[in-house]
DNA sequence: ATGACGTAAGTCGTCCTACAACTCACCTAA
DNA sequence: TTAGGTGAGTTGTAGGACGACTTACGTCAT
């Protein structure tokens, strides 16, 4: 599918101003007068358009500014380019640079202050291990420095819980694929992961790429995007969950239960998740 | 023993968003011609501008929905009125009213959908419990349909720990008020919280009426207010951190370790909040 | 010299208007 | 019946304008 995107021309006869010729891929750029870029100051409007799904050209910016703030070009404290500014940099209207940075500051990477400016948030580059958006665990712990890894110590096939089936908006008895791994950072086990995925939703092939790496990859090959979770949070100390060499003796978890639905609200995956108390620093930032 | 659950209502002071806040500021409105304001479609209008602080028209309008939603006049799944006729409704621009949405969006009320509409979130009004936002415990537990009610344990000033020096921005050795209180919500212990506070930013009046309510209505009367928090979370089991007759047996808490700052940027409390595992629900929505 | 005050420039907040891109319901024709 | 087109409705983006707020700076009276 996916259309040439036609770009609408068989009826528009009247009131096309002519200034902008259809435009395939590019944030449509308007006066680039004499194209005179210079080396210090690149433009950054080439920038936009990631290679996959890319989602409004509001989140494409938001997603670069992040990806530019996360790496140091701006420090905590330091004021951003005004509105104005970063939207002739990406060629964009001011209107989009807005929406973009009410979610960067929606997510605490930012500051905005009337009449003064968007500051960089002062811990706004350590919160890579937050909570608030949704990633893999494989992705967040790659994000705060360490090297993933996983270590499948179960794979199989059964029939959904009752817990399970209301959780994940099945039959009752439905075939689930039954999915336990222990969860590594630079080797040292950080959190023990039960996860249940309906098998309706999968064939042959996935079951056995599932566990290897990171699930969300494999689904992103199905089409089916993570759009949210919710999730709750408990306490537990048990000596039932984990297992192998490295099981803390202590058995104190804490507790992430949750159901991840794609961006049509269907769920697809039904994971608790216990990280081992003190392995793993969870950060919350709160605003109002 | 046993304590009295009290009931509290000497503190439950304000704001009881009625139906109807008396209000007297109207944003401004341009072309208001002859204030023909039908009467089967109520403006909302002049539903903005809470008495107190307000914040800008965009969060002022953000409120007034969420309150909206909250109070079920628009259920989970349903679609809320086009963004013109919102701006219509409130007399602001579509800019506004966007800008409020995003907000919503990005605190998972709402979910916008291009060029069809926005809905309420299928767990939207479920969310109440979530942390993302920042609220006091009282307010929280209020809000998911307790009574809250609390119970001071201990409320002496002291010198901060070195710990605590680090968190608060304090010169070692400054004195600190040590707030230690039981959170209750219908009569149950749902929490242990203990806050300290630095001395200098409370006179002697401020410190009999910590510990009686919300400590964050205390603040607001000295012109404090939270902007946001930086939290850390934690699996805890001890019997060191409860008293009283309702003392949990298994000593297993959820621990909120968190510093709450001003809008400048101020540490203003750092507090410990130790959640009975089981008689609290933290819920958490994860979104992209 | 010092402090209060006004002024101007810079920046975010809001408004208006217009159009593009997308979704959905409906109708039509094969 | 089914495939496709059409149009109305809705959100996304653009561009220009002005209001509100912050900050720096210069002026003036003390």
């Amino acid at each position: 599918m996916s259309t040439p995107t036609p770009k609408s021309q068989a009826f528009d006869t009247e009131t096309r101003p002519a200034t902008d010729p259809p435009v395939q891929n590019l944030p449509k750029v308007r006066d680039d007068g004499p194209v005179s870029i210079s080396d210090h100051t690149r433009s950054n409007r080439s920038a936009l358009n990631a290679p996959s799904e890319s989602g409004s050209l509001g989140r494409q910016v938001a997603k670069h500014l992040r990806s530019r703030i996360m790496q140091g070009e701006f420090s905590p404290g330091a004021r951003l380019p005004s509105e104005t500014e970063i939207a002739l940099d990406y060629g964009v209207s001011r209107v989009t640079v807005r929406t973009a940075i009410k979610l960067l500051e929606s997510q605490g990477l930012v500051d905005v202050r009337h009449g003064s400016g968007t500051f960089v948030s002062d811990f706004g580059t350590e919160i890579k291990a937050g909570i608030q958006e949704l990633r893999s665990i494989t992705e967040t712990i790659r994000e705060m420095g360490f090297e993933p890894s996983m270590e499948r110590h179960k794979g199989e096939t059964r029939a959904a819980s009752e817990h399970e089936s209301a959780r994940l908006d099945l039959m009752p008895g439905e075939q689930v694929l039954d999915l336990q791994r222990a969860v590594f950072a630079d080797g040292e086990v950080v959190a023990y992961s039960y996860d249940v995925i309906p098998i309706k939703t999968l064939d042959a092939q996935m079951l056995e790429r599932m566990g290897q790496g990171s699930v969300f990859k494999v689904f992103e090959t199905i089409g089916i995007t993570p759009a949210r979770a919710i999730a709750e949070l408990h306490a537990v100390s048990s000596q039932e969950i984990a297992w192998g060499p490295q099981k803390p003796e202590q058995g104190l978890f804490l507790l992430l239960d949750q159901v991840h639905f794609d961006k049509d609200g269907k769920p697809f995956m039904y994971s608790k998740s216990y990280f081992v108390e003190g392995r793993f620093q969870f950060v919350i930032l709160r605003t109002r």
